[in-house]
DNA sequence: CAAAAAATGATTGACGTCGATCAAAACTCC
DNA sequence: GGAGTTTTGATCGACGTCAATCATTTTTTG
C-alpha cells in the first residue's frame, strides 16, 4: 500500500541505492545492464519519485513566467489579476512567478522578451501567443534548455509549445451563432459583425464559426461581412451608433474588443434594440448585462485557464502526467448566471 | 525570500524548538506567557508550516469519503466516474478516497452510512446531501472529531457543514428562464414545466428562478405547473408524448431527472418541436443537443465541482486557506460548445 | 521552604530525496 | 597482467517537520 522509495527499486534490482539513484536522475556512469535493471525494477514496482520529498531536498523553487499584452485592454487586465491572485497561494508551495508584459500583438516584442528569458533560469513560461513563424527559433531553443512552454488564450506554432490553454474559437463563434439563431425563434432577420482585424487568428476563426452555424442551420439570418473595429471603443461606438439608427438589424455581434463602444452606443439607442453577443466578461460588459444592454457575453473563463495554465506547467516540470482539470469550453453568460464579482470585490478591499 | 521555518520562529520568540513546536502542534504543557510569545514571532514572520514537509514526517495519508446516491441516475454515475478519476491521480500524493453508495434520498440511509463513518479515522467526507435536520446531531459528532464535512451538489443544514459545493439552483432557474424567454424572440408562448418532485429542494428552487424570470421579464409567456415525474423516464415519456400530440407548447422545461424519456418523446415527434431545456450533460442529454431533439443543458459542471471538493477538503483539512477556484455557475451548453466527451473517449479505452 | 507539578530545553531518529564524496571493484586496452 | 578507465557501493548531511525521550529549570502548593 505504501508507495515504494527509491531504496525499494534499488533493492529489488539488486544494486545499491546510488546506482538507482543515478539512473532516475540520470547522472550518467552506469552501465546500460545495471541501468536497465533499475528501469525493469521501477516498472515492476509502480515506483513514483516522490516530488515534495525531492523538492524539499533540494530547495526546488519553478520559476515560471507570464508573458502577456501590454496595455489598458479590459480582458488581460483580468487575466493579469488572475495570475497574481494564483501566484501569492503558490508562492508557498514554491511557486514565483513574473509576469511579464509585452508590446501587444508585435512579435518583435515577443521575441525580444523570449531572448531576455533564454539567458535567466526559468521553469516554464506561458505566453498569449502569435501564429508567427519568426518565433518558432528562439521557442525551440528555450524547450532545448528545458523550459516548459504553454501557449495561453491565443495559440503559438504547434511545434513551439507543449500545450495549448485556451478555448476553440470557431467554437466559440459557433456558439455565439446557435444563440443568436435561437433568439429568432424561426423568424428571419439580419446580423451585423464586427471584428478587430481578421490577423487577428481568434477573430477570424470565430467569425467563420459564426457564419457556419448561421448559414447551415438559420438560413433566413442574414450575415454581413463584419465592419472592422481594431478594437478600439470609439470606431464601435461610432458605427454602432450609425447602425442602430437604422432599423432592421436583429442581431449585432462583436467578435473582438472595445465592447466599452459598442455598449455605449447602446446605452444611448432608446427603443428596442438588436439582440447582442459580446465576448469575454469584464467589468463593463458585466454590468451591460446586468442594466439589459446586451443579452449575452461568450467568456473564454480565463480563471479556469490560469489555474490550468499552473497545473500544466507543474506537470511539464515535474515530468508527470496531467492530473483531471475542468475542461474549457466558451462559456455562455447571460444576466442570471454570473459568478460573483471577484474583481469589483477586490477593488473594494 | 526564503519561507522561515519553525526554528526562525522559536528562536525570534526566544524559546526553543520543542517549545515552538508544542505550540504550533498544540500539545500542551506549554505556559501561556510562552505561548503567546511563540504566536506573536508566527505572526511577525508570517510563518507557515511546510505541509509537504510535516506530511513527509509523519507519513501523512489523507482519507477522504464521498457520500452518493446509489442508482443508475446518470448524472451521479457522471459524479462517480470523477471522483474515481481524480481520486487515482491523487493516490500517489497521499489522498485515499472511498465512495460510499447512499440509498437514494433516503434519509434514515445517509443517517446510517454516517454513523457507520463514526467509528473510523477520517479526515474529511463530501456528502450529496439533504436538507434534513436529523442529521445534524452525527454530522456534528463526525466534525466534533476533527472530520472536515461538505455538501456537494445538494446542500446539508447550513450548520452541519463547513462548505456547500454546488451551484446556485435558483439562478440556474432563472438561467433556463432567460434562454427560454430570449429564444421566444419578443413573441407569446406558453411553457410546460417537469420536476421530480417538490420535496427535492434544487427542482422546487430552480423552478422558482425560472417563474420570477419569465413573470417579470417575459411576461406573454405563459408558465404551466410542473408535471411531477418522479424523475422517471416512462413517466416523463408517456406525459411528454401526450403533450406533443397538441400543438400550442412553444417550450418545454425539465427541472429534475429521467431525460431520457423526455427526449424518447421528442425524438417520436414529427414537425416543429417546441424549445426544449433540461438539466445536466449526460450521455443522452448529450446525443440530443447533438441530433437537434433539444435545444439547451443547463449543466453544473460536476467534474469541477469534484476538482473543487478535493481541494477545499484538503484546504480545510490543512487548515489552510483557499486556493484560487474557477467560480461554480450553471453552465449553458448547446450543441456548439460541448466538452470533448471524456466518458465516452474511457468507454472506448 | 520543601515537595510536587508544570514548563522548558536539548536532542534524536525518522520521512524520501538530492547531491555530494571516496574508496573499492569491474571493466578495458595494449 | 598492469595501468588506466568506467562503474559501483557505501555513506553523509542537508531539507522542514513530527513525535518522541530525558534532564533540567521554573512555578505552584501546602
Amino acid at each position: 500500500m505504501p508507495s515504494p522509495t527509491l531504496s525499494d527499486v534499488a533493492r529489488a534490482a539488486g544494486v545499491s541505492y546510488a546506482t538507482a539513484d543515478r539512473v532516475i536522475n540520470n547522472r550518467g556512469n552506469v552501465a546500460e545492464k545495471s541501468s536497465e535493471k533499475v528501469r525493469k525494477a521501477v516498472a515492476a514496482l509502480g515506483y513514483v519519485r516522490n516530488i515534495a520529498a525531492a523538492n524539499l531536498s533540494r530547495g526546488r523553487i519553478y520559476k515560471l513566467a507570464f508573458l502577456i499584452p501590454q496595455g489598458s485592454n479590459a480582458f488581460f487586465n483580468r487575466i493579469h489579476q488572475h495570475i497574481i491572485h494564483t501566484a501569492e497561494h503558490q508562492q508557498r508551495e514554491g511557486v514565483t512567478v513574473e509576469v511579464i508584459k509585452v508590446a501587444a500583438f508585435a512579435v518583435e516584442g515577443l521575441q525580444e522578451s523570449l531572448l531576455a528569458l533564454l539567458g535567466r533560469d526559468i521553469d516554464g513560461i506561458a505566453i498569449v501567443g502569435l501564429q508567427s513563424t519568426a518565433l518558432e527559433k528562439s521557442l525551440a531553443q528555450l524547450r532545448a534548455r528545458g523550459v516548459a512552454v504553454v501557449g495561453l488564450v491565443s495559440d503559438l506554432p504547434q511545434t513551439s509549445r507543449a500545450a495549448y490553454i485556451g478555448i476553440d474559437n470557431i467554437a466559440a463563434g459557433r456558439t455565439a451563432a446557435r444563440t443568436v439563431g435561437l433568439s429568432h425563434g424561426g423568424h428571419s432577420g439580419c446580423v451585423q459583425t464586427f471584428a478587430g482585424s481578421m490577423e487577428a487568428r481568434d477573430h477570424a476563426e470565430r467569425l467563420s464559426g459564426f457564419r457556419e452555424v448561421l448559414e447551415a442551420d438559420f438560413p433566413f439570418i442574414d450575415v454581413l461581412d463584419p465592419i472592422m473595429t481594431k478594437d478600439d471603443p470609439i470606431v464601435l461606438q461610432a458605427q454602432a451608433r450609425e447602425l442602430l439608427s437604422h432599423p432592421g438589424f436583429t442581431a449585432l455581434y462583436n467578435v473582438g474588443a472595445g465592447n466599452s463602444g459598442l455598449i455605449a452606443a447602446l446605452q444611448e439607442a432608446k427603443g428596442k434594440r438588436p439582440f447582442c453577443v459580446v465576448h469575454e466578461l469584464v467589468a463593463h460588459s458585466r454590468q451591460a448585462l446586468l442594466e439589459r444592454h446586451i443579452d449575452l457575453v461568450i467568456d473564454q473563463r480565463p480563471d479556469v485557464e490560469i489555474n490550468r495554465a499552473f497545473t500544466v506547467l507543474r506537470a511539464l516540470i515535474d515530468e508527470k502526467d496531467l492530473p483531471p482539470m475542468p475542461d474549457l469550453v466558451p462559456t455562455i453568460y447571460v444576466r442570471d448566471n454570473l459568478p460573483a464579482d471577484a474583481l469589483t470585490d477586490k477593488m473594494k478591499a
